[in-house]
RNA sequence: GGCUCGGUAGCUCAGCUGGUUAGAGCGUGGGAUUCAUAACCCCAAGGUCGGGAGUUCAAGUCUCCCCCGAGCCA
């Protein structure tokens, strides 16, 4: 199957900051979720690089704004790379081929008799690169998001007419899975029945943008030319631009993941100018809540930022995503708390499942030869453990499904609990010094052994590394869940791609009793480190 | 100004269509234990459920008003 995600096309206005990293973490574990399940994954992100603000930033800077944006870009791609995310493609709204795709895009929704000229007068707010409806009368009228000076225009625009599509996009947002989560919903739906009217999708004397074809002096709004980066960034990078082809590529996307300030260009504007293109829909759209620090709002007038690179290099990779994907519920607001933030670490990675790791692997080396003991009743598929390992794999499963990151980290954790307080209760370490009692440890501490590999198993779409580190102190192969595809048609078995049923290797190992007893086992270190966090970050 | 969502233990949150002493994890305090990364396991304290009024035999759960936070639209 083929699996299409998205995170926004991330505004080069400036660096990355914590919430795009954040928004593209959660679709990195869906990502590996769905790769992991078998399906041909398409995981998309990009930066979106035109429009006035963009030329007026780089202006600043004095730069030209290609150079701007090429640095910008240059960053966002630096960072996926550190934070090993596992995207298939980065597109730049300025690569010519995605101008190609704009031109023949709008070729088709001209085609519709969807685009129409009109006069545009009004307030306008650079840093939203919109009209203001119901700018006060008053001399200097500000935005009230920016907080900065409107601008008078006046211009006749090209308007798309959204108007036409009233019924079909109420009809849509109706669907239940459509918008998510669903308390989103009726935001939604209030804008839609309000109305929906035409808007431009053109701005005159705007170097910094994609010219309208056929409209000279006319380059595309931003956000016209910015939802059209999702196709683009389908095509084969060194196939020819041929819009039609995206049906091939993957085309229409299972899920885009955006911040929750722009759902109505995904769920209103984006999914009308698809029906005009003639092109199906999205299947569903997520907006996630946004982070604040502390208790407050991230802003650098507060010099509160919390820089995504400096949290990488302070904390790690799977300290962060933990944190993250654990304890901020997706779709919620969330707040980054750095007590909570090791409290957590140290508690759920390093304690609970790290130390479950370390302490069972040593006992069974140091009385078992070295390895893996002799499974006898813990191969048991009606072990306790078996049945929590169970357990926690179908709700992780469906979790992740869900977008419930939370869940699905919960799930896993309370695996390693179970384990733990099985030890404590069979408490080998005083067993082992009884006669006769060598047979029911070896099981006892196999049972364990294989949920301590269960949560290695599970933990990988969420944290990577921590699931590779653990499956190794096992003796055991990580997967493939990042950019190359464990299931790719080229490298599976023949039988193997012909059987639609064919287990991933994921899939395989969450079957219990896969443990080879007899398996040596190496000397353990701790896979999670504690985070001893001094100064603020 | 209008709309939407949220305001439940110190912190993050569960609490479905209203119904026994409001739950979990973290944090805090205590106990047990020694295999282990001062880790693990057990127990306990902690809340007039944002405020006020109302409906009801019964409200965290429904209605209205107000306050606070977030987003959208103006």
């Amino acid at each position: 199957m083929s699996y299409t995600l998205t995170t926004p096309l991330y505004y080069v206005n400036d660096r990355a900051h914590l919430g795009s990293t954040y928004t593209t973490l959660a679709c990195d574990a869906i990502a590996r979720h769905r790769r992991l399940c078998g399906d041909q994954v398409h995981f998309i992100t990009g930066c979106d690089e035109h429009g006035q603000k963009i030329q007026r930033t780089a202006e600043a800077a004095g730069l030209t704004p290609q150079a701007h944006c090429d640095f910008i870009s240059a960053a966002y791609r630096d960072l996926w790379s550190r934070w090993q995310i596992s995207n298939d493609r980065l597109i730049r709204t300025t690569d010519p081929r995605h101008r190609q795709l704009v031109e023949q895009f709008f070729a088709r929704v001209e085609a519709s008799g969807d685009v129409v000229e009109g006069r545009q007068q009004g307030w306008y707010c650079v840093a939203c690169e919109e009209f203001k409806d119901d700018a006060p009368g008053a001399e200097d009228p500000e935005c009230s998001i920016h907080q900065r000076p409107l601008e008078w225009r006046d211009e006749v625009n090209l308007f798309f007419r959204l108007s036409r599509y009233q019924a079909q996009i109420e009809e849509l947002i109706a669907r239940p899975g459509f918008v998510q989560p669903a308390s989103r919903r009726r935001e939604v739906e209030n804008f839609v029945a309000q109305g929906l009217r035409d808007f431009s999708i053109s701005r005159i004397d705007l170097p910094w943008g994609i010219p309208v074809p056929g409209h000279p002096g006319h380059t595309f709004y931003v956000w016209f030319d910015a939802l059209l980066g999702y196709l683009t960034a389908l095509l084969e990078p060194d196939e020819p631009v041929v819009l039609e082809q995206i049906l091939q590529r993957g085309w229409p996307a299972q899920l885009h993941v955006i911040g929750k300030d722009i759902l109505r260009f995904h769920a209103v504007y984006w999914p009308a100018m698809l029906l005009s293109a003639g092109l199906p829909l999205p299947e569903r759209v997520f907006g996630h809540g946004f982070l604040t620090r502390e208790g407050q709002k991230m802003g650098k007038s507060l010099g509160n930022v919390l820089d995504p690179v400096v949290l990488l290099e302070r904390c790690g990779r799977d300290a962060v995503r933990w944190y993250l994907l654990r304890d901020i519920p997706f779709g919620d607001d969330g707040d980054f708390q750095q007590q909570r933030f090791s409290d957590l670490v140290n508690n759920d990675l390093a304690n609970t499942i790290g130390n479950l790791l370390n302490r069972t692997s040593s006992m069974a080396r140091r009385w078992f030869a070295g390895g893996v003991p002799p499974a006898g009743a813990g191969a048991d598929p009606a072990h306790p453990l078996a049945l929590a390992a169970q357990e926690a794999a179908d709700r992780g499963a469906a979790a992740l499904e869900a977008l419930d990151f939370r869940t699905a980290a919960e799930a896993v954790l309370s695996l390693a609990i179970a384990a733990n307080g099985f030890l404590n209760e069979r408490a080998p370490w005083s067993r082992m010094k009884q006669e006769g009692q060598s047979e029911v440890v070896a099981a006892d501490l196999y049972a364990v052994l294989e949920a301590t590999r269960w949560v290695g198993v599970l933990l990988a779409p969420l944290l990577p590394e921590l699931s590779d580190r653990m499956l190794q102190q096992l003796g055991q192969e990580s997967f493939e869940s990042g950019t190359e595809a464990s299931s790719s048609p080229a490298t599976a078995s023949p039988e193997a791609a012909s059987t639609a049923m064919a287990a991933t290797a994921w899939q395989a190992a969450q079957q219990w009793g896969r443990l080879q007893p007899g398996l040596e086992l190496p000397e353990p270190s701790p896979v999670m480190g504690r985070l001893e966090l001094d100064s603020p970050l």
